[in-house]
RNA sequence: GGCCGUGUACCCAAGUGGCCCAAGGGAACGGAUUGCAAAUCCGUGAUUCGUGGGUUCAAAUCCCACCACGGCCUCCA
């Protein structure tokens, strides 16, 4: 099968995919994953679930993928910006903030930390970024179980990094400034800005307005960022040869790339944010102290997701986490669907009635799963061989026909749109004379990628069963209405379910229900 | 100031020189169905691609200018 072709931010063209270990992979794939001071909101699931429709893609195309996501447990500070590290450290903030929920008794059940222990903190946010992965259906999140090292915690990786640091400076790529912390020479990596197009002579000091010239005065170049920083007040600390402290916030990558996956890597994403300074001073970093032509062949950098047409920050207080959605009655596949449809290049907007609109198809989706698993468990049950050999002789039928079609879109670029549209023109053929069977098959090899099929139910909660039961009891008292033909009485109670949030389906085989999220 | 991306129907969105009087989904409308609805199924739906020029036999697609929106330039996915 063809190879994949991605865009690549670094060269800007689009380029096939050809794992360094031979055509046969696997392809090594290192994701930016969240930060766990707090919930992963969909803006940075928008990230994750396109590095794994990535990484389902490349699979299904028959390659294996070795996917390697971190979780960054290390609390960073509030102002890195000032880049020899100020501010406070982002794990108080957060341990000041369960603090005051478990005062409030805001807390979850079961949610007993201790806000002083910032690992503990990571720990509890780490649990809840894998519960809302695993819903999604983020495959790393699944494979961690049998494979720990898969996810891996930059806290349990400080040697790796304390001997990067170590190489770095013997290479003469980093030094100990009069301040004691051990800063990046950026002047020694001529390649410095090639990905982001901040070149050492177009980079603005301060443009950002976050770097103030008072916090310069230590380094060689405005430019030079952290590598250690020495600092005994610090809330996570450790030893090394720079004196007790913390390292800089990019060097995590580096290190657990080049120890998980190899110095030279396939492929690397991140949201859009992270291609300055992150990961512009991941490949500084890498390839000086690994030598070799680069560090990641392909870099994957997702856009950033709008809301409702406007910017998403949590400073804006707009932004929804996927665990807000999820207790609305949003269903994990169309989460999941909604945050992967556009192309990821795009700024994507996210509402509401994408996710109804991307709901309805999935339920049309799965609609078709249904009957034709229904129809291949007619034909077993009525021992129709004459049926099933006809079958096993037919021709292919839409869905059959149109997988290669669905992977060639997502082949080229991760055509997600492309893709969809071939799937929805398949099911609205005439599918009477396929075999139920290939083309269940079929629709099932499109949703190894499209990951929706297998996921398209609320979460259950407590208030999700609170509403259930309430629901049902009102839905025996419509039924007994429409028994007595008593109309009004019957509508009555629907108007009472609407208000619920709940909508009623009367159909041949008796009432359903489903919950409208607003 | 530098770097980058986007502008296609009411909404989301594909299309990157002829197969485009422009895919797919949703909404809307019409029909079937229904106690009435919802859901479902069938059908309708842009002679036009931000604006103005240009190149070409041929442009949504290439070039120029302009307008608008968004991102990054050391918190951020």
């Amino acid at each position: 099968m063809p190879a994949v072709r991605l865009h690549d931010t670094l060269t800007g063209s689009v380029r096939e995919i050809e794992p360094i270990a031979g055509p046969q992979g696997p392809v090594t794939f290192y994701s930016c994953g969240p930060t766990v001071y707090d919930d992963a909101h969909i803006g940075n699931f928008r990230s994750f679930l396109n590095a794994d429709l990535l990484r389902r893609t490349i699979e299904l195309t028959g390659v294996p993928v070795r996917h390697v996501m971190n979780i960054t447990d290390v609390g960073h500070m509030t102002d890195d910006a000032q880049a020899d590290g100020g501010g406070e450290d982002k794990m108080a903030v957060a341990g000041r903030r369960l603090a005051e929920a478990k005062k409030s008794g805001q807390l979850p059940a079961g949610a007993d930390i201790d806000p002083s222990d910032p690992l503990a903190i990571a720990n509890f946010y780490a649990d809840r970024f894998l519960q809302d992965a695993r819903l999604l259906g983020l495959k790393v999140a699944d494979e961690v179980q049998s494979d720990p090292s898969i996810m891996p915690r930059p806290t349990r990786w400080i040697p790796q990094m304390i001997d990067m640091v170590r190489r770095l400076i013997d290479r003469g790529h980093a030094y100990v400034a009069g301040d004691g912390v051990v800063y990046f020479d950026v002047r020694s990596f001529p390649d410095y800005g090639r990905l982001s197009g901040n070149t050492l002579d177009q980079l603005r000091e301060g443009q950002g307005g976050r770097v103030s010239a008072a916090n310069q005065a230590n380094k060689r170049h405005p430019a030079d960022f952290m590598l250690w920083k020495p600092d005994p007040a610090h809330l996570m600390k450790w030893d090394s040869p720079w004196g007790p402290g913390y390292p800089g916030w990019h060097l995590e990558c580096s290190a657990m790339a080049a120890g998980l996956l190899g110095e030279q890597i396939d492929l690397h994403s991140g949201g859009e944010d992270n291609i300055f300074p992150h990961h512009e001073c991941e490949i500084a970093q890498s390839r000086c102290c690994h030598g070799g032509p680069a560090f990641a062949r392909h870099w994957f950098h997702t856009r950033h997701l709008m809301v409702e047409g406007q910017k998403m920050s949590k400073s804006k207080g707009n932004f929804f986490t996927a665990r807000d959605l999820f207790a609305k009655g949003v269903t994990p596949a169309a989460l999941r669907l909604e945050l992967v449809r556009t192309h990821y290049r795009v700024n994507a907007n996210f509402t509401l009635q994408g996710l109804a609109d991307g709901q309805r198809m999935i339920d049309r989706w799965a609609r078709h799963a249904e009957s034709l698993a229904s129809a291949i468990e007619g034909l077993r049950s009525t021992g129709a061989a004459a049926a099933a050999a006809r079958h096993a002789a037919a021709a292919s039928g839409p869905l059959e026909r149109a997988v290669e079609d669905f992977g060639a879109a997502l082949r080229d670029d991760l055509n997600v749109a492309r893709a969809i549209a071939t799937l929805n023109e398949a099911l609205a053929k005439d599918h009477a004379d396929a075999c139920p069977a290939r083309e269940l098959a079929a629709l099932r090899r499109m949703d190894t990628v499209l990951g929706v099929l297998d996921r398209n139910a609320p979460v259950a909660s407590k208030a999700s069963e609170d509403l259930e039961a309430r629901v049902t009891e009102l839905l025996s008292r419509r039924a007994a209405a429409r028994a007595a033909r008593d109309w009004a009485a019957s509508d009555r109670v629907r108007d009472e379910l609407q208000a619920l949030g709940v909508q009623v389906k009367d159909g041949p085989s008796g009432t359903t229900w489903t919950r409208v999220v607003r």
